[in-house]
DNA sequence: CTGAAAGCGCTAACAC
DNA sequence: GTGTTAGCGCTTTCAG
């Protein structure tokens, strides 16, 4: 920038106000700056400026993992939004790993980050909680829920609906016997579905389920699914909690040979690409993912405009199709 | 800083060397200022430091669209080799517009990224090869060609191999009409599959090839099958040239109720989770992605440390599974 | 309307 | 070993 005020014959700072669109700038001043900018090619250094202005038009994304597809929509959705606010994002993958989550928030607060969109792995994890406290950067919650001192700012889900929806379904097909493999019991997601299911359950005296929560990975939605496979009464229709879990659940009804929906109705939380070319096609519950990136970069952006603190609630709606059918049980005794 | 210079009564450069573990540091001193940092939970601006040291420990990755899980993995793996060497990643995503590749360089050397991991959708745009050469950030390219001065660093697939090898088992069941369904022709491996199948086909002076070269979308995937399907002579045997063009042709598929293997063979590039459920399974040219990213990231880490330029190419392999099955040409003629 | 000067937080020379 | 000082590139008072 120096060359370039030397080159105008001008001061430093008059070269900042021209780029910076300044009100106070004559037009001849103009036109000088303009010329010598265009002849180096100069580029303000924006490090320079974040050093100065105390901002980095940064925003750190804290994410378990961007290879899973649910999230990688949400870094989209979120990235887009940013970006068209002249905001850029740092991303780091935490491979659900807590203790991640809480190195990264720290590293990303050292980077001065104007804020941070969270997806973190356990919200019961104390340096997670600690580090997001130590600094007093702002931060939206991507369907977590922290149980810290600042009032929440969070994109949340309406799991409930969506499970309430998928289990009227199945209990008015015949089934009574309903189970969820969940993922980790540290996110909401997963209370929110294990305390939807047992709701809805509750409301019918014959029906009952089973829940199996544990980790958002293959090995458990097979480990879960083989569980209640094998038990004394196994359910005959079984939501999984995510896309990971789905595939270990259709790795183990695979093995076992047995044919969706006629031995097994089930739904699937979470669109996934080829879903729809399965024979029979998945019933999901379906929420928009690259909205609620947005909606969470959106709330981040208010937060730094000081508005007060909100939460935002976006629909998980059933979409019913192939994978469910009516229970064996309530077909079979008349006919078998 | 300051604050914690005055705590334990010592210069700021001696926080700092304490804080960079440099040699010259006597017990006592190191003691004092880490019992002041403790105190005020201080922690270093890293952009002080960026500016200072003109390094950011920033990478920038510029990529199509990170909801595409080939994409998705290629940046997780870059992701944590990266961290792994303390350099964070900063994601825009292009949409696969070639002007957004080009704006999105700019403002990462504007950024002051050390370094550009690039997968860019238009090798061929001119602006972003001036983007590039107007700075002088190094990069490696993701499984790309550019026209640029400086030699090339890239990681690279293979795909004449995985092409190569999954046309010879297509004609060695009989089929003498294959289809390669590809993206767009400005990239890499639309290049490199189009070329391989040509060759590959040009061996066999009875089998011939049709080429549709378009857009990583479902849409051209439709498009061209419906084309191909159409068309006077149709082909027994397709090869999707990615993710999305698979759904595309799927999709196409589907509407005609063809039934795969039986009526058409089908091959797709790069893996996908839920593929391994479709019936039949599908055949698959796979790349390791995941791997691919790491590459790429040591590569650009390789350059800052000064090292010669060095292209990197990894496997690309065929694996067989239910789509493909003997051509009916090959069956039919002497049965019906 | 424009220039001079201070300073964001840090580290690396250079003195002592 | 440790302190002093300068300056990375930029913007923003404050004077004029």
């Amino acid at each position: 920038m120096r060359q370039v005020a030397d080159r105008a014959g001008v001061a430093m700072s008059s070269v900042s106000r021209v780029l910076n669109n300044h009100p106070d700038v004559s037009e001849s001043m103009r036109a000088r700056v303009m010329t010598a900018v265009e002849e180096f090619g100069y580029e303000p250094n924006a490090v320079g400026q974040m050093l100065r202005q105390g901002a980095t038009k940064t925003v750190g994304f804290v994410v378990g993992d961007i290879s899973n597809h649910l999230q990688a929509e949400i870094a989209l959705g979120a990235e887009l939004a940013l970006e068209a606010q002249g905001y850029t994002m740092l991303l780091m993958n935490s491979v659900n790993n807590p203790q991640l989550d809480a190195e990264h928030i720290r590293l990303l607060i050292r980077r001065q980050v104007d804020g941070l969109l969270l997806s973190v792995a356990d919200e019961t994890h104390r340096p997670t909680i600690e580090a997001l406290e130590a600094g007093n950067t702002p931060y939206v919650l991507i369907d977590r829920e922290l149980d810290a001192q600042s009032p929440p700012w969070a994109v949340t889900s309406d799991h409930r609906g969506g499970i309430t929806s998928a289990v009227e379904e199945l209990v008015g097909l015949g089934h009574r016997r309903i189970a969820l493999v969940g993922g980790s019991p540290h996110v909401r997601p997963t209370r929110e579905r294990v305390a939807a299911i047992e709701e809805a359950v509750a409301r019918y005296p014959d029906v009952s389920c089973q829940v199996r929560s544990g980790a958002f990975t293959e090995g458990h939605g097979a480990a879960a699914t083989r569980e209640l496979l094998e038990g004394k009464l196994p359910p005959t229709a079984i939501i999984a909690g995510g896309n990971q879990i789905l595939i270990g659940v259709l790795r183990e009804i695979r093995g076992r040979a047995l044919a969706i929906p006629r031995d097994l109705s089930l739904v699937t939380c979470d669109r996934i690409p080829l879903a729809e070319f399965l024979s029979p096609s998945l019933s999901t519950i379906y929420r928009d993912p690259v909205a609620m990136g947005r909606a969470a970069a959106e709330l981040l952006l208010a937060q730094l405009a000081g508005q007060p603190a909100q939460v935002i609630t976006l629909p998980a709606t059933y979409e019913r199709a192939g994978s469910c059918s009516p229970s064996p049980d309530a077909v079979a005794p008349t006919h078998q």
